[in-house]
DNA sequence: TGCGTCATGTAACGGGTTACATGATTAT
DNA sequence: ATAATCATGTAACCCGTTACATGACGCA
């Protein structure tokens, strides 16, 4: 049960509502670590509550409840991270397709693999500007800014398979006997 | 539901029983592209069989039974593949814990992230080795082998995930003034 | 004969998705 | 006024996990 840690650490970092966090979801987590939409987060954010792990700070207009990270919920949080499982269950429809990839002739894997060349440069782009922009406005002597390490992380993921779907298109286009220029 | 392509697509390459296509998973598929079990399989297998994807070809002892694709499966995996959806859903919990190493402090993370390094280079060796070993049997003047492109795929990625969990490390020594010989 | 592997299943439960549903506030 | 955005929820269904369950075959 993922979702449960993933709302405690965003909620350890600032308080929060649950639209909010359906909205950290959608911009920052979706892309390459978790997805969760807000019927998923409403319930789940009322069962933290009643279990203490975090508790309603503010209400606002619109029924708008700020929620913030309890000691108990942090305690959890960081159990939870202290004791990573021994294998991790990966299930990436992305890599599945690129697995399946030969059931298809050269030509259908070009025209697959173009597409993935070209978004993951414009995610990489966008990545690399947030991170220049975050690494601009902090302090050159700022403490362990622990969060740019899994900026980081994303940047290289999107650099290799861009880099790697390059090389496979060209790897497609050399065992086709074909040259492009 | 990608399951069922998983399987059509490991069908596609040759006909298999529902005990071989769970050892692929646990093989070859879990380490990075889908997961599942012989409760989760078997049942999928039974289903596309009544709905003519799949059908058995053969029957051996202790109630084996081998399927292959038909033609209406191949069909369907077809389609699947050339239509891939315009937003890949994301479901990682070693990314989403790499997310919330932020709510650690430096020695946690440090703790977590040397397993890393370590884990990484093992899967790292073992795909190397048997991709060399692929490679060696395959005759060079061979047919495009697609699926040694997810294979490359793979390895870029763990190489990626080990590369930056040592600049991760180094960075947070830095960062805590601290240095390893 | 007994252990390991091959081989297949069922049932209950929990997590996640799709679809449905409502209403307040703010900006134009 | 009215459209966009903010803000929260419920219910049915499907997929996946955990636990339970059984038995045949091959080898030492």
């Amino acid at each position: 049960m993922s979702l449960r840690h993933a709302l405690l650490g965003l909620l350890a970092e600032e308080p929060a509502s649950g639209y909010d966090l359906t909205g950290k979801f959608a911009r920052a987590l979706q892309r390459y670590a978790w997805h969760a939409k807000h019927n998923q987060i409403y319930p789940e954010l009322t069962r933290l509550a009643g279990e203490g792990l975090v508790a309603v700070v503010a209400e606002g207009a619109r029924g708008r409840r700020t929620y913030a990270i309890t000691d108990t919920g942090r305690a959890e949080l960081r159990n939870w991270m202290l004791h990573p499982p021994d294998v991790f269950v990966v299930r990436n429809e992305f890599v599945l397709r690129m697995f399946l990839l030969s059931t298809l002739d050269p030509d259908e894997a070009r025209a697959l693999l173009r597409p993935v060349a070209e978004e993951s440069a414009r995610e990489l782009a966008t990545l690399r500007e947030s991170i220049d922009r975050a690494d601009a406005t902090a302090p050159p002597t700022a403490a362990p800014e622990l969060s740019r390490l899994v900026a980081e992380y994303g940047l290289r993921s999107f650099q290799t398979m861009h880099d790697w779907a390059l090389w496979a298109l060209d790897r497609i286009d050399q065992a086709d006997g074909r040259r492009e220029p």
